[in-house]
DNA sequence: CAGTGGTCTAGACCACGAC
DNA sequence: TCGTGGTCTAGACCACTGT
């Protein structure tokens, strides 16, 4: 039996399958800034054709990106780039919420954006050489007009450049995205219980030693790059940190 | 032109996708133990030709309960009903982790075990009326041998009869599943930093007024009922809680 | 009404696991 | 070698959105 050539299709190039291919290539593209936060991108079919698979493999990589919330997907309209608006940041980024009542999004207050070379613990979780240029934000979060959130922001000076010029919005991370095209698609979080330190205490109204939480965040880009880190103290008497397992 | 019948095949009779009719009849199929954890499901060719519909639509709905951590699908085995074993319980329901090492599993000394009539918070949280029986675990668990975790566990007495006299194991979800046919599917938690308790103190050997993280968890079953309601204190200064936002 | 994503089907081939 | 789930395709129809 002669063997035929079974396919003339753009087969397994490489290991992977092929959606998870035009994934890669899709994120590529976010990473580049192609399509802006809010941006339609082209339909299923459009892709579909530029990338020479069928309209169900790119589909599949459309739906792993929007079970990842890096694209909303709208019956009708179109497939859109994932924005970083209060509402999402609400939904995805912040977990304090009110013993009673409803989530709602705290309002910031600066204390302080300053400029310093890395040091050996900073440099070692961005994964950069000592020394390098960081920027230090401080700030009071308040929720329901009570500062219960004191946390510390450490960037890279070169993903952000001129941010010290720039006011401290509420929302850091639509800053990141819409003036820097820099998206966080994801982040890691560890929490303990600690007596508040001196300082902190100060900045919440608060005695030093009051139990608090302590919440110690790395954000990460769509290219898995550090983007953020952040270690936020936390009043948790009439809040509490919210999570689901499954 | 005459309007030809065009669909002789069981289309959506309610309002739902049919593979939404068929993950919600398997799920069923699941709280009726027709299965029991680590049994492998027919084939997907099998339940496509039981229910009516294509390889494709169960597909979908495997794929959603696989999602769902509900069952584990093989390559070349089969698909199978997810089991509460221990490495499930590390990597889905339990959080603690020491600062420097990889996770493992806690060891758990039972404090005590006693039936009494549900409290009004108790009632709350379970959806039933006060005063029917529940019963109450006291347990301390220990990671790398040292007591860090006191936890207390309420649990209907109707859902788990006999209970009180077992053994109390190291994996409660795994007795829940395998001796009474409850299966734990998602939680909620909440916590919040306080001071360590009097009653606390003494379990874990330490100071009444110790920072600790208190952590307030629901556990849902298959059906969505209240399963469990666990409050636990956890020593954190050499453990953290992580999580992964995304 | 045209265009989009959502659902459903049918059939092919591939990769893996058990026997 | 056979049966399983995994991938990929192709085409039909449905449901929703905007014009």
């Amino acid at each position: 039996m002669s063997d035929s050539p079974k396919s003339t299709i753009p087969t397994r190039a490489s290991g992977a399958p092929l959606y998870a291919q035009v994934r890669n290539t899709l994120v590529g593209r976010l990473v580049k800034g192609v399509w802006a936060p809010g941006d339609a991108l082209p339909s299923e079919f459009e892709l579909a054709a530029e990338l020479g698979v069928s309209q169900g493999t790119v589909r599949k990589a459309l739906d792993s990106l929007a079970a990842d919330n890096l694209v909303v997907r709208r019956q009708g309209s179109g497939t859109f780039v994932a924005e970083h608006d209060e509402s999402r940041i609400l939904f995805q980024f912040f977990r304090l919420a009110p013993d009673t009542g409803e989530p709602t999004f705290p309002e910031s207050r600066l204390v302080s954006l300053r400029t310093g070379p890395a040091q050996p613990e900073e440099a070692r979780v961005f994964s950069v050489t000592e020394g390098v240029d960081v920027f230090r934000i401080h700030r009071v979060r308040s929720l329901s007009g009570r500062g219960v959130i004191a946390e510390r922001i450490i960037l890279l000076a070169s993903m952000f450049p001129g941010l010290d010029g720039a006011k401290s919005p509420n929302n850091l991370y639509g800053l990141y995205a819409h003036r820097y095209g820099v998206t966080v698609a994801r982040a890691h979080e560890r929490l303990k219980a600690i007596g508040l330190p001196e300082e902190e205490a100060l900045l919440l109204d608060s005695d030093p030693g009051t139990p608090a939480l302590l919440i110690d965040r790395v954000a990460y880009g769509l290219d898995g790059s550090v983007v953020e880190w952040r270690v936020a103290h936390c009043l948790t008497d009439e809040f509490h940190y919210a999570t689901d397992l499954k």
